[in-house]
DNA sequence: AGCACGCCGACT
DNA sequence: GTCGGCGTGCTC
C-alpha cells in the first residue's frame, strides 16, 4: 500500500497565493509597479485600473513582464478595473518603445496616452424614443413626417428626431402621448457624424489621380511603409491624400491626420467636411475637457473613424489605427521640447511600423531627412509638381542690400518701396515678411556705448515700443523704456539699431501716409480673436500694406495680395542652428508662396546681403532641387543629421558651474561622444529656459546606442532632479527600424 | 508628477 | 511665538 498522499493530509491548504499583476502609473519611476489582484477581479495587459497609490488613488495601465520582488507588505490590492477597452498590444509596445528612445520613464510616455481624466468609464446611455407601431387617431402632414422620418433608425432621441424631422417639440410630444413612441435606452450619441467616403469624390487631375492611386494602393497593400507626398503649394496635396483616407475608411480602419497646431484652422475642418460629408473629431489643447473626455473614449472604443489633432493626438489610444498622416512634416512644432522630447513625425513612423500601416508624409518643402530617406529608397516617393488650376506662379527676386542700400535709418530697399507703390497704385495688397517681434532688437547709449542686457541671459532686450517694454525674448524678462542710460545717466540718447515688425510698419507709415497698414505680430493685444479677425479684413481687401511676423506664412488666402517682401532674409541664418538653412528656405518658400494664388501677376522680392547663398538662389530660381541638393550634400560633409547624428544633452543643473562639472564627466565617461560644449543661455532655446533647464551640450555621437545606454546609466545613478539629465537625441529616421 | 515632511524668515 | 517659503524624498 502506498502511503497516503502527503499534499492531502500532511499540510495545510495552501494559501492562495495572492495573484499580482504590474501596473504603470502615471510617475517618473523606471518600471511598473506591483499590485495584487483582488479575488473574483480579472485583468489582463492593457487593462485599464485604479490603483492607490500613496495617499491617491491614480489612473493606471496593466502591463506584461515580471518585475522584481516587492516586499508583501508593501503590495496593495487594485481598487477598480474601468470598465473601457484594454490598450492594445502595439500600443503597449510605443509607450515603452517612445520611452526607451527618448530615455523618459514609460510612466510619465503612459500619461500622455491616458490624459482624459474621466473618460474611462462608459459614457452614461441616454434616454431615446423607439416606434411602437401604434398609429394615432388624428395623423396630421407634421406627425406622418415625424413617423416616416423614425422609421430610418432604431431609436432616435427626442431633439435628434424633432430636428431630423423638421418639426416643433411639441408635434413629438404629442405623439410620445399617443402612444407612438415607447422611451428606450440609446448609446451616447457619436462625437462626430461617421465620414461618409463617398460623399464629396474630388475631380483629381491626371497626377493628382495617379498619386492618390499610389497611396491608395499602399494602403490597400495594408503593412508598414512610408510614403513622402510632396507637392508645391496649390497642388492639392490635401485632395490627394483625402483619398488615402477614405481607402483605409472602406477598410474599416481609424485614420489620424496630425497637423502643426496652428494649422488645425476652419478651412482644413471645412475642406475634409466638403470631402466626407462630416468633420473629424478634433485633438489639440484647446478642446474643452467635456468633449476631450468624449473623444478619447469614442477613440478607444473605435467609434470615432478619423482625428485631426496636434503632436499630442499620436498618444490616443485607437481602437484600430490603420493610417497615419502627418501634413506639413517639416514644420518644427511637431518636435516636443519639453518634458518627454519627442518629434511627433518620428514616433508616427515608429507607430506605423509597430502597428504594421503605412504612414504618409506630405509637404511642399519636406525636411531633409525626409528627402533623404525618399532618395534612399527608404520612403516611396510621390511628387505632385503642378499648381492646380494653373495659378500663376509668383516672379521672383533678389534685392542685394549691398547695391540698392536704404536709406539711413529705413530698413526697405528703394526697389521694393517701388514695387509697394506700384502693388498699392493698382489697388492690389503688399506684404512685408520679417520674422522679429518688436520695435528694434538692440537699444544702446550713444554717449557712453552702453547696451542693454538681460539680466538673466545676458542677450539684448528687445525694444517693444507699442508696449513700452525692453523685452527678453528668451526668459521673458520684462521692463519699462527708460528714458536715461543706467550706466552714464544722460538723458534722451539712447538709440534703437535693426528693425523688428513694428519699426517696419512705422516706415510704410512714413513712406505711404495715405495707405491702409496693417501689422500683424502674435504678441500683439486682442490674442487670436483679434488676429482672425484682422486677417479675415486682410481677405475682404481692407488694408493695402501688411507687414507681419513668421505667422503670415501660413495658411489663409490672400486673392489681392500680389507683392511679398522678405525684409531680412538672412536673419535665420545667422545663428548657429544646424538646421538653419532648411528652415530658412522653408519660410522664405513659404512666405512667397503668400503672392501668386490671384491669377494675377504677382513678384516677390527678397531683400539680402548674400545674394550668392545657395538659399537665396535656390528661393530665387523657383527651383527647390537646388536647394536640396547643395544642403545634403553639405550635411553629408559635415556630419550632420541625417547623416551624424546630433545629439541634444540638456542638463539641468543649479549653475554654470554645475552645468560645466556634468560636461567634463560626460566628456570622461563616454569618450565615443565628440565635441561636447556647455553653451550659455544666450544661444540655448527658448522653451529651454522657461522651464528648469539652464544649459544645452551638443554633442556628435558616431552611434546613438552606446550614447544613449550610458545617459540612462547616468540617469538612474543620479537621482532625479539634482544633477539629472535631460536629453533628446535629434531626429535619426536611420535607426528606426 | 503630486504630496508630505522639514527647516529658516516676516508677521498676526 | 506661529505661518509659510520650497528643498528632499517616496509612492507597489
Amino acid at each position: 500500500m502506498h502511503p497516503p498522499d502527503s499534499q492531502l493530509f500532511d499540510r495545510d491548504p495552501a494559501p492562495s497565493p495572492v495573484a499580482t499583476v504590474r501596473v504603470l502609473v502615471p510617475l517618473p519611476t523606471e518600471r511598473p509597479y506591483s499590485y495584487a489582484v483582488p479575488e473574483g477581479m480579472t485583468v489582463v495587459p492593457g487593462s485599464i485600473v485604479q490603483v492607490p497609490l500613496g495617499p491617491r488613488q491614480v489612473a493606471g495601465i496593466v502591463w506584461d513582464g515580471d518585475g522584481d520582488e516587492v516586499d508583501p507588505k508593501k503590495l496593495r490590492p487594485i481598487t477598480q478595473v474601468f470598465d473601457c477597452p484594454p490598450l492594445a498590444e502595439s500600443m503597449r509596445r510605443f509607450i515603452d518603445w517612445v520611452a526607451e528612445y527618448t530615455i523618459s520613464p514609460p510612466g510619465l510616455v503612459a500619461r500622455m496616452a491616458l490624459r482624459a481624466p474621466a473618460a474611462f468609464d462608459p459614457e452614461p446611455w441616454i434616454e431615446g424614443l423607439r416606434l411602437t407601431g401604434a398609429v394615432p387617431e388624428r395623423l396630421t402632414a407634421a406627425r406622418r413626417r415625424v413617423l416616416d422620418t423614425a422609421e430610418d433608425a432604431p431609436s432616435w432621441s427626442r431633439l435628434g428626431l424633432v430636428h431630423a424631422a423638421g418639426v416643433s417639440a411639441s408635434v413629438v410630444d404629442g405623439l410620445i402621448g399617443a402612444g407612438a413612441f415607447e422611451r428606450v435606452r440609446m448609446p451616447p450619441p457619436p462625437v462626430v457624424a461617421a465620414p461618409d467616403v463617398s460623399y464629396g469624390r474630388a475631380e483629381l487631375s491626371g497626377e493628382q489621380g495617379e498619386a492618390a492611386s499610389r497611396l491608395a494602393d499602399a494602403v490597400a497593400n495594408d503593412g508598414f511603409s512610408v510614403t513622402l507626398l510632396e507637392g508645391v503649394t496649390g497642388s492639392g496635396k490635401t485632395e490627394v491624400y483625402f483619398e488615402a483616407v477614405a481607402k483605409a475608411l472602406e477598410k474599416g480602419r481609424q485614420v489620424l491626420i496630425l497637423l502643426p497646431e496652428i494649422a488645425l484652422t476652419q478651412s482644413f475642418l471645412d475642406r475634409f467636411h466638403a470631402r466626407f460629408g462630416a468633420p473629424p473629431a478634433e485633438w489639440h489643447s484647446d478642446i474643452a475637457p467635456r468633449t476631450r473626455e468624449r473623444i478619447w473614449r469614442q477613440v478607444t472604443e473605435g467609434r470615432v473613424r478619423v482625428v485631426a489633432g496636434a503632436r499630442s493626438a499620436l498618444f490616443l489610444p485607437f481602437e484600430n489605427l490603420g493610417l497615419v498622416i502627418v501634413d506639413e512634416e517639416h514644420d518644427p512644432a511637431y518636435k516636443q521640447e519639453e518634458r518627454i522630447i519627442y518629434h511627433a513625425r518620428d514616433m508616427a513612423v515608429v507607430r506605423g511600423s509597430l502597428s504594421d500601416f503605412p504612414v504618409i508624409l506630405a509637404s511642399a518643402t519636406p525636411s531633409i531627412e525626409s528627402r533623404v530617406n525618399a532618395s534612399s529608397g527608404r520612403y516611396a516617393h510621390v511628387r505632385l509638381s503642378g499648381r492646380y488650376a494653373e495659378a500663376a506662379l509668383p516672379d521672383l527676386g533678389l534685392v542685394d542690400m549691398r547695391r540698392s542700400p536704404p536709406p539711413r535709418g529705413r530698413f526697405i530697399s528703394p526697389v521694393l518701396t517701388t514695387a509697394i507703390g506700384e502693388t498699392i497704385a493698382r489697388g492690389e495688397q503688399a506684404l512685408l515678411f520679417l520674422n522679429r517681434r518688436g520695435y528694434a532688437p538692440l537699444t544702446l547709449c550713444r554717449v557712453c556705448g552702453h547696451r542693454f542686457e538681460c539680466p538673466n541671459c545676458s542677450t539684448w532686450l528687445v525694444d517693444h515700443r507699442l508696449r513700452g517694454q525692453l523685452q527678453c525674448h528668451h526668459c521673458g524678462y520684462s521692463t519699462p523704456r527708460p528714458e536715461a542710460c543706467p550706466e552714464c545717466g544722460t538723458l534722451d540718447h539712447l538709440v534703437a539699431c535693426g528693425p523688428g515688425v513694428e519699426r517696419v510698419a512705422e516706415e510704410m507709415l512714413e513712406l505711404f501716409p495715405d495707405a491702409r497698414t496693417i501689422l500683424l505680430s502674435s504678441d500683439l493685444p486682442g490674442g487670436t480673436r483679434r488676429l482672425r479677425r484682422e486677417l479675415e479684413a486682410i481677405a475682404e481687401g481692407d488694408a493695402d500694406i501688411v507687414v507681419g511676423t513668421q505667422l503670415v506664412a501660413k495658411g489663409h488666402h490672400f486673392p489681392k495680395m500680389t507683392l511679398v517682401g522678405a525684409v531680412d532674409a538672412d536673419l535665420g541664418l545667422q545663428n548657429g542652428d544646424p538646421r538653419a538653412a532648411e528652415r530658412t528656405f522653408q519660410l522664405l518658400h513659404q512666405v512667397t508662396g503668400r503672392a501668386g494664388r490671384s491669377g494675377r501677376a504677382s513678384r516677390g522680392l527678397i531683400q539680402t546681403f548674400q545674394p550668392e547663398h545657395p538659399v537665396m538662389q535656390a528661393i530665387a530660381s523657383g527651383d527647390p532641387e537646388l536647394f536640396y541638393a547643395r544642403e545634403i550634400a553639405e550635411r553629408q560633409r559635415s556630419g550632420l543629421p541625417p547623416f551624424g547624428r546630433l545629439a541634444s544633452l540638456i542638463v539641468s543643473a543649479g549653475s554654470r558651474r554645475e552645468a560645466e562639472e556634468q560636461a567634463r564627466a560626460l566628456r570622461q565617461a563616454a569618450p565615443t561622444v565628440e565635441g561636447i560644449e556647455v553653451l550659455g543661455p544666450a544661444e540655448a532655446p527658448l522653451a529651454l529656459l522657461r522651464g528648469r533647464y539652464r544649459f544645452r551640450l551638443l554633442c556628435q555621437a558616431p552611434r546613438k546606442a552606446p550614447l544613449q545606454a550610458y545617459l540612462r546609466a547616468m540617469i538612474r545613478q543620479a537621482p532625479r532632479p539634482r544633477g539629472s539629465v535631460d536629453v533628446a537625441i535629434d531626429v535619426d529616421p536611420q535607426s528606426f527600424l
